[in-house]
DNA sequence: TCTGTAATTGCGAGCCGGTCGCAACTAGCG
DNA sequence: CGCTAGTTGCGACCGGCTCGCAATTACAGA
């Protein structure tokens, strides 16, 4: 699920240790769903709603809570561990911070592609210079239908 | 979308007369109730929320429910004479379809921007040809920082 | 290593935006 | 004017997410 291996991730980012770290850090406690989730991120690579990720979180800790995966999301936000995006329409998504990218929801089947960078830089460069904004590509989605879905 | 990118929308374009035409072309009936979700997008005149619009269309249509709001947003939609908008986290806006426009919502101040029309044609063209996604830019919005809020 | 204690978890109830099924109602054709 | 299928109102329901609370647990300090 990520095609881009130029400007790619490197997981090695988070590993576990250095994201205990990042949390102590914080005042936060290193603790085995936090792991979990972490690593089920880690495991995954890419964009993903909270409901997958509790599922890949449950391999590592069995009976993990969705409600503690949202909690546990927030706070590796907070701590700059993970992002979460905004979809328009359905659940939002989680990602490792160093893995944002601009992402496309498919109305339809709610299928995830990532756009080129290029057109984004397009994008963010252009709105800048006509409207001062400064968009934050990392943090939202774009909406539209897939491939396999248009006629 | 419609040819007149420069020009301000035209409430009278919808006018409840040639929305009924644009509702029975599509086998749809003209209630009362619809004609005063209509009424209550033009006497609103820009992107206004589902409860909102529950709220001004009551004064038209007294016991208007809620579930016929969302519906008539739908057909609506469906016919042409509105469109729906997802801005990040809350309920999603609707607005009358000739208003629609990508727009970029400010992080801090909730500032809305339009997005240039050239740009978002190059940013749908250059996403469809390379992801196969047909983006549906006014049913979304992006976010950012306007000018104003980043130093 | 053991202990105290505050952070964290699991759990279920709850909230909120939105949808659905169904019986009653009504637009509009004939 | 009567018929009938599209609509409405209503309440139950759904999915995503949050909250309150008692039980659990990380980890600083003894």
């Amino acid at each position: 699920m990520r095609p881009e291996p130029s400007k790619a991730f490197d997981p090695g980012e988070w590993e576990p240790e250095r994201a205990g770290e990042a949390l102590r850090a914080h005042g936060c406690r290193v603790t085995q769903p936090r792991v979990a989730v972490l690593r089920a991120l880690l495991e995954h690579g890419g964009t993903i709603d909270a409901l997958g990720l509790t599922a890949l979180a449950q391999r590592y800790e069995p009976g993990i809570h969705e409600a503690t995966v949202y909690r546990t999301v927030n706070v590796l936000s907070e701590v700059g561990i993970a992002s979460h995006v905004h979809a328009g329409h359905g659940p939002s998504l989680v990602r490792l911070a160093g893995d944002e990218q601009l992402v496309a929801v498919c109305r339809d089947c709610g299928a995830i592609a990532p756009i080129p960078e290029e057109s984004v830089a397009q994008l963010v460069e252009s709105v800048e210079a006509r409207t001062g904004f400064l968009l934050e590509p990392g943090h939202f989605a774009l909406e539209g239908v897939c491939g396999e879905c248009s006629p």
